[in-house]
DNA sequence: CGTTGCTATGCAACGAGTTGCATAGCAGGA
DNA sequence: TCCTGCTATGCAACTCGTTGCATAGCAACG
């Protein structure tokens, strides 16, 4: 039920097509908010219609025509709504706890595979956490001269950091725990 | 398609009925992984169908009979299979983060709304690590002497910990963020 | 000249998960 | 005695989200 909002802001910061969209959520939204291409084309349909945005046929000579959505007022009203409701609390899903607690059920060389993976699993972190500090050198080089958007689009990527970087202490943790399970 | 595997865990660890198994999911294993009742009553019936648990019928004396589940033998033949699968990368849904970003579309008082919204967030977040903390103290009090599923539990409880601490490190950024936007 | 890959949108089918509601017995308090 | 609340399970309807597939034009590479 936040998709919606998700893409309200990300029209708001810059209006875009679908596919555009798409790629905003590979990228900068979705560090906090996954979606896939389809789920994205199905819900701006629905708020074409409901008259939340309006779309533009963009043709780009060459390239395909794209359909390239603004926020409507109404829309607009929406997210001001739903921006001053109560915070739902987190759904959590996290996979990997859930299998170091089911490792206790695998013998050493399931907990060997674990490790393994583990360690391939802290590299995909170190290489978010590298991507994330680039682009705030990047986007964010003088914190002192930054508008009312961008101030909010640091401390939201300042928290993207520091979730990096509690991750990969903890699965320091992790590593040193598994291997000292089977010595 | 995880939710079977946590349940699994779960009976691993304490063979119980699907009420138990919710109430666990709202404490200890929800911690990582959610789940109403109904997912895990729908979730259980097919994983008996599919053999890979058994139930078995409890009478309680005064209170209604349960149907307790224990892992059969094809079940842990699953879970081995699953915990040396690649771990997925997280569905990351941060809705508090899509709102700071919202929040630069909406004017002074939505912004204190939000503020405000922020300090009773940060207070549950506060709520759960002491929880962990005194659930930390209470059953791992002493470290050195643990057995394989102890230490297991363990790291994952210090990793809730660790996000907690840095859940409200950030939301103290926020905050000190949003109240320096409209001064 | 064929293959691969990118931009751009979409359908159809399925599975995952939530919400509301229903049932039923017992315990405890006002 | 009635109401609330807890244990215990379940149906039905719905929404959310994923997966696989399809189309179509153009660009770049070998």
């Amino acid at each position: 039920m936040a998709l919606e909002h998700a893409i309200l802001v990300s029209l708001l910061e810059q209006p875009g097509s679908g596919y555009e969209l798409a790629r905003r959520f590979e990228r900068s939204i979705g560090r906090f908010w996954t979606a896939t291409h389809q789920q994205i084309y199905h819900v701006l349909k629905r708020m074409e219609t409901d008259g939340w945005v309006t779309a533009e046929q963009v043709g780009q000579g060459g390239r395909p025509d794209k359909r390239s959505y603004s926020v409507a007022a109404p829309g607009r009203a929406v997210l001001t709504t739903w921006l001053r409701a109560p915070v739902q609390p987190e759904a959590v899903r996290h996979e990997l706890a859930v299998k170091i607690r089911g490792a206790a059920f695998d013998d050493a060389a399931g907990r060997a595979a674990l490790t393994a993976e583990v360690e391939r699993y802290r590299a995909t972190h170190e290489e978010t956490l590298e991507r994330y500090v680039t682009g705030e050198h990047r986007d964010f080089p003088d914190a002192g001269a930054l508008d009312t958007g961008q101030r909010l689009q640091h401390v939201v990527l300042r928290g993207g950091i520091a979730y990096e970087r509690m991750v990969l202490d903890w699965l320091d943790d992790v590593l040193t725990t598994l291997r000292g399970l089977d010595r």
